[in-house]
DNA sequence: TGTACATCAGTGAACGCGCGTTCACTGATGTAC
DNA sequence: TGTACATCAGTGAACGCGCGTTCACTGATGTAC
């Protein structure tokens, strides 16, 4: 007996896809505690009885919306141009994208909350992370080499993922803008050969 | 009529000093989110019902934890060290405080909860956050004046704050040791006149 | 082309559980006389 | 010194609520003939 077809084959693909990008956004947005299944599921425009029939687990969700949010917000676009490396840093430290984390790196929203979830998370979580430095390493001036390039390409990354994150806490907005600006040039002065 | 102390003067506070010192542990180490009233007054040997009578709210906690674990935890005491800043550098990225947040600096366990809580509670956060940039800001070395000094000081505020995430968050421990002494020598780079 | 049927994505009530908070109470204490 | 009493830090049952998860079901769909 051939198996059937029942509905238009792409379609369960396309709510998948669409519970994943919500989870996405909200994670981003309130941390994977701060958001439940059945709200999540609303905001899908479901209902959370579905949820299962979709994924094995809030972790299982968890652990794929990472892998989502992360291709959402790829640096390594800017990789093969000019002073790609000073695009990414300007592009991470731009005010929309502190005011706008749910759209944002998942990493910077998320890297606090990574270490204590279940393993497989903060396996996928920790390759994200490879994945951001390998691309700032890529794209550093081929002047930095060696070992140098690799403590220049962490460096980099820890001082875009700091300053980001110091510029959402900072209460005083003229404090945040500063707090990004000192982020750009720092993150320049230690990518330069 | 006078008032009268039923109890010793001072063992209400004791008890208070009690509860404080274990949720400013248990937040570090599991998130505001991750620790429940009744876990915390459990661990400091109490049943949760009189946890009001100490605290207004779970929030009021949270906030006063923050101020707690920050004292605890004070870098100004190198201030008056020669090179204090970078002994203040190295003793924030030592493998010690990474492996240890429950004691450590709440802002690098915290900073990425404290824009989704409370007004009261962000503001709190916040100033913390200042304090810790003013420290910094006080230890550099005379050279670097100006507006380059604060600039300076935002930047290894960032680096080593973005680094200690970075290295909790690594799967690969080679790889997290890697990130701090990367740390390390960026931000004592960028405090370089 | 028309009808009966099998499929299965999505529904919504229900589960046990832990959350923050409330409250009537208990029992150890210091005071009054 | 001895006893009755007022205080109040701490107890523990109970509250309404939202959590992640399960499951019997419904109803729109494509297929078979």
């Amino acid at each position: 007996m051939m198996i059937v077809m029942r509905y238009e084959k792409g379609r369960k693909a396309i709510t998948r896809q669409k519970i994943l990008e919500t989870a996405a956004t909200e994670f981003r947005k309130r941390g994977f505690e701060g958001v439940g299944v059945a709200d999540l599921m609303a905001r899908a425009g479901l209902t959370h009885g579905g949820f299962y029939s979709h994924f094995e687990s809030k972790e299982e969700l968890v652990q794929e919306s990472i892998q989502f949010s992360f291709g959402q917000n790829d640096l390594s676009r800017f990789g093969s141009e000019e002073k790609g490396w000073e695009k990414m840093v300007r592009h991470y430290l731009r005010p929309d994208h502190r005011d706008h984390p749910e759209t944002g790196c998942p990493i910077a929203s998320l890297v606090g909350e990574a270490p204590r979830r279940a393993a497989g998370t903060r396996a996928r979580f920790s390759a994200r992370m490879d994945a951001m430095i390998a691309t700032f390493e890529a794209a550093l001036p081929r002047e930095i080499a060696g070992e140098a390039r690799r403590a220049a390409a962490l460096a980099v990354t820890a001082v875009v993922l700091g300053a980001l994150q110091m510029a959402r806490a900072a209460a005083n907005p003229e404090l945040s803008n500063q707090i990004l600006a000192a982020g750009i040039k720092a993150a320049l002065d230690l990518a330069r050969p």
